[in-house]
DNA sequence: CTGTTAGCGCATTCAC
DNA sequence: GTGAATGCGCTAACAG
């Protein structure tokens, strides 16, 4: 079945067909109406590879992310597709699994299959295979790219808002002892975090002792560990923010099973705002990364670039979610 | 950038440069260098669509779920990706978003991409598309269908032996009041897992009274209000199963709420095992759905399916997962 | 082992 | 408003 077939049966030229499909308005309504009818006839539907073989356009985004299975990305990918789709694109999802050789394969991927423009959602991509995306001018926007490279455009989270809104809700409500675990530091994003987190405690004349910033690695057991380590300094901190709420949830374990309560003994605050954090217990206060709006506002802009060619830097703000995890100290 | 200019560059035709990308072993290994030099030269990489368009087969292979950000799906996409990645072919991956119209809309695009097999891990997929699948011989294969279509092969999970494990453990700790929260009975999956209850409950001689099934819907909210329904209940059931693991997570925090203890108070049981549920406060007994063994499965057989153009049918078993949401009753 | 050639299904000129 | 013809980049017969 093919657009040739439809032609014979509706009496038109291929050529027809094609414009019918796409909606050129220079078809007459009732040859249109035929075209049409002969499609419903005979179930047809056009091959998207040869259409994108014949137009050069191929109405596809990927979307390159480190891990679906990193609860910080569902939501995201989830988001993405919806507004593609909402305009009759379709997005591929690539997952590098933190290997920068995996991430040039998806590039690679998405290069092969002339896709309209690509979001990178990870750090691993370091590769040549940007230049070729540059040279075949296909849109690009990074999120929380370090470098600031030519023809790309970047969304760049504004992780100082929500930190130092987490760090005045705790001072507020009379912590002074706060400690904090990190990220990964191979991580931009990460880095970002702390220094939020030590520029808004340096700001309120905080002191952060070194043994108050501990290192995770942005997994549950990471987090886990992180604050089995922390639990057996003296004294103990008041207040723990994380890096990220998976961080915050295997510290939440750590903390109950050395039979500390939270907020009783210690508050505790994440970072991301990923589903889970809503229904841990206590619920989670954490600082919320709008990932609806970075999947939203990476699409428009590729689009956008399409026509005109020029980057843009989108900037996305966070925010404070309160829940049971905080209160005052004891 | 075409496989012309390669051609040109390496000094012969079309035909050797597309063998030598291709693997075929008729091409002596000094042609083949000379190709793949100027390959490499000339940074060029095959066109996907061209080739697909060519040859017929798309390498693609699709994957249709309900929702990413079910926690349910991210693994199972991702064992998918896997999969496919180490036999060098690639994954389109749609939701339905539980919308039959949408889920009919993605089976469409699989079609027009002419991907060489699709898994459905969804149950809105009761279109006419499906014929079309049948009729182009493109593979297909169901998770837990209700129904046992001609040429499509089913994923069939033994929800049997979990849950029946599970009976036995809470019973052989003493439990006799078992309640249970059931998903939409518009699942198959769901009706199976009741009934596998149920079942269960009578092979032991345990009474199952009405109110101590609750109706969830596979969702935490849905979860907490069926488990707050069941703590007006009097006397209490000492030990819930749920559906899923999210109603689990739901019933959770409802139990906490009302200052009951688990499991001193009332023991508790998921079923999926999904990552979060070893996290919980306390950590989740329940029945895992190795959603890897799925996900390969379902390649596997959807690549077999291609030359033995037969039908399978793949049993997937269940097992009990002990975590601390269980205990003997007060 | 290698080259020639004919499509694959569609979009897109350029005529009419 | 419509049709005929060309080409997108590649694969696969077929020849040699």
């Amino acid at each position: 079945m093919n657009i040739k077939e439809v032609a014979r049966v509706a009496k038109v030229s291929t050529a027809t067909v094609s414009r019918t499909i796409n909606g050129s308005d220079k078809v007459s309504d009732e040859t249109a109406l035929r075209v049409r009818r002969a499609i419903e006839k005979l179930r047809y539907y056009p091959d998207t590879n040869a259409r994108a073989l014949g137009s050069g356009r191929s109405s596809l985004y990927g979307l390159i992310i480190s891990d679906i299975t990193n609860p910080f990305f569902p939501e995201l990918v989830k988001s993405f597709e919806d507004v593609a789709m909402r305009h009759g694109k379709e997005v591929l999802v690539a997952n590098t699994s933190y290997d920068p050789v995996r991430a040039e394969h998806c590039a690679r991927r998405m290069l092969q299959r002339k896709v309209d423009g690509v979001a990178i959602m990870t750090s691993e991509m370091h590769s040549r295979v940007l230049e070729d995306f540059h040279q075949q001018r296909i849109p690009l926007i990074f999120l929380d790219t370090a470098r600031s490279a030519k023809e790309i455009s970047r969304l760049v989270i504004d992780y100082q808002s929500g930190i130092e809104a987490a760090v005045e809700h705790l001072h507020s409500i009379g912590h002074t002892s706060i400690a904090y675990i990190a990220g990964p530091s191979k991580y931009h994003s990460a880095k970002l975090r702390e220094k939020a987190f030590v520029k808004g405690m340096q700001r309120r004349g905080l002191a952060v002792p070194a043994h108050f910033i501990q290192k995770g690695d942005h997994t549950i057991s990471g987090g886990y560990q992180a604050m089995v380590q922390m639990l057996v300094t003296n004294p103990l901190p008041k207040a723990v923010m994380t890096s990220n709420d998976l961080t915050a949830i295997g510290a939440m374990r750590a903390i109950h099973e050395k039979g500390l309560r939270i907020p009783k003994d210690i508050s505790l605050v994440g970072f991301d705002d990923i589903t889970v954090s809503s229904y841990t217990q206590p619920t989670l206060t954490t600082v919320r990364i709008p990932r609806n709006e970075i999947a939203e506002t990476a699409f428009y802009t590729l689009v956008d670039m399409q026509d005109k060619h020029g980057i843009k830097v989108c900037p996305i703000h966070t925010e404070l979610v309160i829940r049971d995890s905080t209160a005052p100290p004891a």
